[in-house]
DNA sequence: TGCCAGGCCGGGT
DNA sequence: ACCCGGCATGGC
């Protein structure tokens, strides 16, 4: 991988200009659409690899069902793969969803204040042990259901900045995760909103010569 | 109609 | 240390 400043311009206040930008553009997002932090945990589970409205549709399925909550969850297991079916690769994410309630349950009771109390390093990695549980998922989690200064990195992060010439495409998640960390306030507010706002770009369908873009990607910034 | 979406795992080289 | 196939639905 390499990380190659094919701009001029020092990263962290291309950020500073992007960031502005953005919010001045799109507005605070307030994400994470999630109204608890274990709603927030399902989320991060379920839009895997998956449009969000899929990934809500069958978070809708669990409310429904009066099942959004880790122990009841895992005591319904046989409902599960139906409930996600929306959400794509059904099969998979219900084993992925049980086992991370299993997690929950089993090392914090299902109490977000507990593992809030955990050292941030080390929490990351018991989250990476987790089957189905990889790093976007994982920092989505402590990002958005725990508050944690955690800079996630997802498709759109290493298109958009990948065609400004920052960073390969295809550069490994953490150098990515942080090169972003080392350049911004080390504040979960930030990364929360930047994240948020990257993500409402990406799926910005394409205006020509417009300074907002996620094929061309802000180009005249 | 085909292509794609807010990844991750496991097996092979 | 990479590289790749598999996993699956619904919107556009």
């Amino acid at each position: 991988m390499t990380l190659i400043p094919r701009r001029k311009r020092p990263f962290s206040k291309y950020l500073t200009k992007v960031y502005t930008t953005l919010i001045e553009s799109f507005g605070p997002q307030g994400w994470w659409p999630g109204e608890t932090p274990f709603e927030i945990m399902v989320g991060a589970v379920l839009t895997q690899n998956t449009n969000w409205l899929n990934a809500s549709r069958a978070i809708d399925n669990i409310k429904a069902a009066g099942l959004l909550d880790p122990k009841k969850l895992l005591c319904n297991q046989r409902k599960v793969p139906h409930l996600v079916k929306p959400s794509g690769f059904y099969r998979l994410k219900s084993k992925r969803l049980l086992a991370w309630c299993d997690y929950f349950v089993a090392k914090y009771q299902a109490n977000v204040k507990k593992m809030k109390k955990r050292n941030l390093g080390s929490l990351r990695d018991e989250l990476l042990t987790i089957k189905g549980i990889g790093k976007e998922t994982a920092d989505s989690i402590l990002l958005y259901a725990l508050d944690r200064p955690v800079f996630v990195v997802d498709a759109y992060t290493r298109r958009i900045f990948s065609r400004h010439g920052y960073f390969d495409y295809d550069a490994p998640y953490d150098k990515i995760r942080l090169l972003f960390e080392h350049n911004l306030p080390r504040k979960s507010k930030i990364y929360n909103e930047f994240h948020a706002l990257l993500v409402k770009l990406g799926k910005t369908r394409c205006k020509k010569n417009e300074p907002l873009c996620s094929t061309c990607s802000l180009q005249h910034i």
